[in-house]
DNA sequence: CAAGTATTTAAAAAATTTTTGAAATATTTA
DNA sequence: TAAATATTTCAAAAATTTTTTAAATACTTG
């Protein structure tokens, strides 16, 4: 019939694990869903690999848009958008300096770049 | 004229901190290729919030298809499409339970969502 | 074995992101 | 002030990713 909900069914062994910790409706609204948003924008910032080389320079060395542009062997419009989305995400910040702007990484965009050598899988344990 | 390459200019602030690290070619000849491919690989996996969400909901418990499409709200399809990301990603791994598919995390996944926290911008030191 | 359940796969459609190329800005220099 | 330089912005085109729907698998149970 129209409108009836087919009830979901854990498997016995599942259920078991879940009850332990309290039900699955509580285990689903206990997740962090602002650090879950957070987090996932930061990651879909840095889903590119010419937006994380750019993080990489500019641990490095801050830089001006030419020498960026270099880095990734790109356009200037194309490293400026990479670089736009790097900024909205708070990971760089810009200064000019007379014609130039100058780029470099916000105490965010640092602290991130400090834990990249987790996302190698080497590091698996 | 045609093919003439046009020499561009390191804004004097900036070449004096070039200089002192070898160059601006050297700066780039040693930025991690091989890291930073991976880096953003990783980062590209968890560029969308299900995908977060299903990372933290297995950090917490095993769970089977039909539980994880609860988590994130959505049709089985949608919801194995995000696993088969993941699992490419060597995030999560699958076991057969009789009809049910049981989710949980690799050593690598777990190790890459032990450091999550680190993506909320309110730890800009 | 037939029917039911859980899940995956495939193909097409929809949505989003990235790239490109041209034009607009702002600043410096002649 | 005109010309040159560095960079951004915008709109259209191209590429990629995600969603949807339907069909295919594989296991379990009657």
């Amino acid at each position: 019939m129209a409108g009836v909900k087919k009830r979901f069914v854990i498997p016995e062994e599942i259920r078991v694990e879940v009850e332990e910790k309290g039900g699955f409706e509580r285990i689903i609204k206990e997740l962090p869903r602002d650090e879950i948003r957070m987090v996932a924008k930061v990651m879909n910032t840095l889903s590119d690999p010419q937006r994380v080389k750019i993080l990489y320079a500019l641990k490095r060395q801050r830089m001006c848009v030419c020498m960026l542009r270099k880095v990734i062997g790109s356009s200037y419009s194309r490293c400026s958008y990479h670089l736009s989305k790097l900024k909205k995400g708070g990971l760089v910040h810009s200064e000019r300096l007379g014609n130039y702007f100058i780029y470099s990484l916000t105490p965010f965009g640092k602290s991130i770049v400090k834990h990249f050598k987790k996302y190698r899988p080497e590091v698996r344990t």
